[in-house]
RNA sequence: GCUCGGGUGGCGAAAUGGUAGACGCAGGGGACUUAAAAUCCCCAGGGGGCAACCCCGUCCCGGUUCGAGUCCGGGCCCGAGUACCA
């Protein structure tokens, strides 16, 4: 038995999904479209074990804004795509025992399931895999766009090596020194990787940070991108060695105002000048602690709060302040790829410099007094900080002055001196991209023994990564496409004498770091991306995606956008007009993740609520900005309230007449709720919004009023959260087209404001009564009904010394007794 | 350690410096039912009082203010990011 005025979740999700497919409603015309708005998401990477609740929650948080934004009046083109490239989908394939090229379409295709069950707005059509060879042929052409302009270059970079897998491991995979599938220690290998100059730019990348005519972004976001450049401001100084043959060290410092108390140098081990500084009697210790910091792996190499080591060279040089004689030193806590790779140590007014000095019995000396001490005061600890009101002392014509004024003087000082000069620093790195891997894309680059390394011509590309079976790393500490002798040897395209392939492949966030480029695109085979439709499209209107990529992923993506944009390709310089970061779903306070055996798969919530309630939900759970715990205990409200808006659907009917049938009080909550709900869902408030619509169902049936157009803008307004159910009501309300093509509710503010305001009454600050009064009352209409008030009138015994007035709000009372 | 968030009922959470706890879950009471589920109505921060009402209450301590969950200073706890960056 059928029964056509029930609300059947299932029946009408398949019903919608299958009409939007075969209509193609949520595909816009790339060419066209007037009002364009690109909403972007991050496109996830297809794992085996699909979706999860946090995945889900974060693309329904984008395609309520999508579906929103499309309401009012934009053509909104929300693409996906999958990011199946990388260290992962290899690492799960060789535990396997699968091809990732033949897991990785199966996991798509779950994805693809999923993702449509959930109701995303998404456009199919040019749905991309970065796997795709018509689409790595065009990150590899990025590759090429770098190398051309000077920004990819080669040079030996340290690798952590597993000697018992034998392969190169990611960061990731090294967990306390060791491997994370074995638990051998990890060495460091010093291999040829590919760099990109992402340094140039950390300038730029910094500065359009604070233009808010570029980049409308998250302050979390901002905040840890800000963070990740690290720019850092100072001097560098120049030590000349005691030893006139040799010649000075140049350090780098942010603290040039501590220049007295710089008691040694300490060198990274690594550093060129160790050879030359080191004595005879040191030679032996130097090379022996040179060796032990090579072999190292790369992430305990990094890992702060460790024993300090390290060894003298036998050389001193002089302080160019005090004309004194200091110790050089080398010790592995400096690093060699920060600053110039060596340090003045101040051990009275550094942590580590103390720490080390305090190890080595090295002198300390302090040259900056807080309140209540002097030059001669003892440190026991160092005493670091610039601005904690403490001044010089032990420095000569600066005592006395303040750290500040002195870090510039000190400065300038060197500089007419020519020892030392004012410098900024980034601790931005260059992004090393090459990985001795199989599943990514090779880079394409040629090596002639004539010719050098030759990059392959825009012509030839893809280079199509070759299908084969054994694409496990192996010790050789190559990529195994250095195995395929078919693949590996090819003609020189210079000459055309025999050369040898790149064998690495590249970045995974090389792939994710021009996607969104490619969507618009993604159907033409002739370019990476169509000028007229890039300019149409972009920059992002509006990206949301994790803080989890807010440093790397977006860093390397507003990189590759400022290349591109140099070359003339792009007349945007950074990619993302807006982003926002979504709040973290977790489970029992931990990021859901298969290893905690923590993920909760979303198909058994839709299999039993349908997915409009469970999308719904996960909205109104909380803050989409800030997430949270994952529970399912509330799930039965949304699911309620869509029961609600059902039923006054079914008995939508037309007033005789709007006015006389809905009473003021209702079509006031309307209207603003109508404000509300669109300034919630703008600011991505999706928990409020819903709860101001459920509130108007609420009014709705405590007034039993089911007047047509209030419930069908009910329905237009849940619309975002819950399409397919939406769609349902609107078909019954007898539309034809697309809820979505409908132009969303409009309020009229002169009817959001209420006949009569309630003013809470205060004596002395503690709320004592409150008086319901007209509208426009003056304060001394409100002072009459307050003081006529008992319950505040009791209060009011003493001298009124001052009445404050908030207009519309309260009142407030003043009183001596 | 540093940077950024956050601490409010039994629970998820609301609150331009102006009646703390909207909305929802769970709970209690009632209606309907042979019964249960579903649905509907009512109650609901804690304490006191027959009641009108009163007192206490947003992590802790202090401050600003007629008035502080909200602003300022100090502290504690939780979460995220980062990590020897000189």
């Amino acid at each position: 038995m059928s029964e056509p005025d029930k609300y059947l979740p299932e029946a009408i999700e398949t019903k919608w999904c299958e009409r939007w497919a075969a209509e193609r409603t949520n595909e816009p015309d790339l060419d066209r479209a007037e009002r364009p708005f690109y909403n972007l998401m991050m496109f996830p990477y297809p794992s085996a074990e699909g979706l999860h609740v946090g995945n889900l929650f974060a693309f329904t948080g984008a395609d309520v804004y999508g579906r929103f934004k499309r309401m009012q009046g934009y053509q909104v083109f929300e693409p996906i795509g999958f990011d199946a490239f990388g260290i992962h989908s290899e690492n799960f394939a060789i535990k396997v025992g699968v091809h990732p090229a033949e897991l990785i379409p199966r996991n798509i295709a779950n994805f693809t399931r999923q993702l449509t069950r959930m109701g995303g707005m998404f456009s199919w059509r040019n749905v991309l895999s970065t796997t795709e060879p018509s689409y790595y042929k065009w990150t590899q052409w990025v590759f090429l766009q770098l190398y051309k302009q000077g920004l990819a270059y080669k040079k030996h970079g340290a690798v952590n090596w597993c000697p018992s897998c034998k392969t190169v491991l990611s960061n990731e995979q090294v967990i306390a020194g060791a491997c994370e599938r074995c638990g051998t220690v990890v060495e460091q290998r010093a291999l040829e990787q590919w760099y990109f100059r992402i340094t140039d730019y950390a300038e730029r990348l910094l500065a359009n940070l604070d233009d808010p005519t570029k980049m409308d972004w998250s302050d979390t976001t901002v905040m840890a991108q800000k963070n990740w450049l690290g720019r850092s401001h100072g001097a560098e100084i120049t030590f000349r060695a005691s030893d006139a043959a040799s010649s000075g060290i140049t350090v780098y410092t942010t603290r040039p105002d501590t220049l007295f108390g710089a008691t040694f140098l300490v060198l990274a081990p690594e550093h060129p000048l160790v050879d030359a500084l080191t004595t005879g009697a040191h030679r032996a210790a130097v090379e022996a602690y040179r060796a032990q910091a090579a072999a190292q792996d790369v992430v305990t190499r990094k890992v702060g709060d460790k024993e300090k080591t390290g060894v003298f060279t036998g050389s001193t040089a002089l302080n160019p302040a005090t004309g004194g004689q200091v110790q050089v030193w080398i010790a592995d806590y400096v690093l060699m790829d920060y600053g110039t790779g060596a340090i003045m140590a101040v051990p009275g007014h550094d942590e580590r410099d103390f720490a080390f000095a305090t190890k080595f019995g090295l002198p300390i000396v302090r040259v900056i007094a807080g309140p209540g001490e002097d030059a001669g005061t003892p440190l026991d600890a160092a005493h670091t900080g610039i601005d904690g009101g403490g001044r010089m002392v032990n420095s000569r014509e600066f005592d006395g002055r303040t750290p500040m004024d002195t870090k510039a003087a000190i400065t300038s000082w060197l500089t007419s001196r020519g020892t030392g000069k004012e410098t900024v620093q980034y601790r931005l790195y260059d992004w090393c991209i090459s990985r001795q891997r199989y599943w990514g894309p090779p880079i394409p680059i040629i090596y002639c023994d004539d010719c050098g390394p030759v990059p392959v011509p825009e012509a030839d590309l893809p280079v199509v990564l070759p299908a084969i079976d054994d694409f496990r790393p192996d010790d050789s500490g190559v990529s195994p496409l250095a195995r395929h002798a078919e693949w590996y040897f090819v003609p020189c395209p210079t000459c055309g004498k025999q050369g040898r392939r790149e064998t690495d492949v590249s970045d995974t966030f090389l792939d994710s770091a021009w996607y969104f480029l490619r969507y618009p695109s993604s159907e033409l085979t002739d370019r990476p991306f169509d000028l007229a439709r890039t300019k149409k499209w972009l920059p992002v209107a509006s990206y949301i995606g994790g803080n989890e990529h807010a440093v790397l992923h977006l860093l390397y993506s507003r990189f590759i956008t400022m290349v591109l944009h140099d070359a003339g390709m792009l007349d945007f310089e950074e990619p993302f007009r807006k982003f926002r970061a979504h709040g973290l779903i977790v489970k029992d306070g931990a990021k859901m993740s298969k290893s905690r055996g923590n993920v909760v798969v979303p198909d058994q919530y839709i299999d039993k609520w349908g997915a409009d309630t469970f999308r719904t939900y996960l909205m109104f759970l909380g803050p989409f900005q800030e997430g949270g715990d994952f529970r399912d205990a509330g799930i039965s409200g949304p699911r309620r309230f869509l029961d609600k808006v059902w039923e006054l659907v079914i008995q939508a009917r037309h007033p005789d007449s709007f006015d006389a049938e809905i009473r003021r009080e209702v079509l006031v909550k309307w209207h603003q709720v109508k404000q509300r709900v669109a300034e919630e869902i703008e600011h991505l408030r999706y928990n409020t919004a819903i709860a101001a619509l459920m509130e108007l169902v609420n009014v709705l049936r405590d007034q039993n009023c089911a007047e047509r157009t209030l419930v069908t803008e009910l329905v237009q307004m849940t619309a975002p959260f819950a399409p397919h159910f939406a769609e349902e009501c609107w078909e019954r309300l007898g539309h034809k087209r697309t809820i979505f093509d409908s132009t969303w509710p409009s309020f009229d503010p002169a009817l959001t404001i209420e006949d009569t305001i309630t003013v809470a009454v205060q004596v002395n600050g503690k709320t004592r009564g409150s008086v319901v009064v007209p509208r426009d009352s003056t304060e001394a209409v409100v002072r009459t009904a307050a003081e006529a008030d008992p319950a505040v009138a009791k209060y009011l015994a003493g001298e009124i010394k001052k009445v404050i007035w908030v207009p519309g709000r309260m009142l407030s009372f003043v009183v001596v007794s």
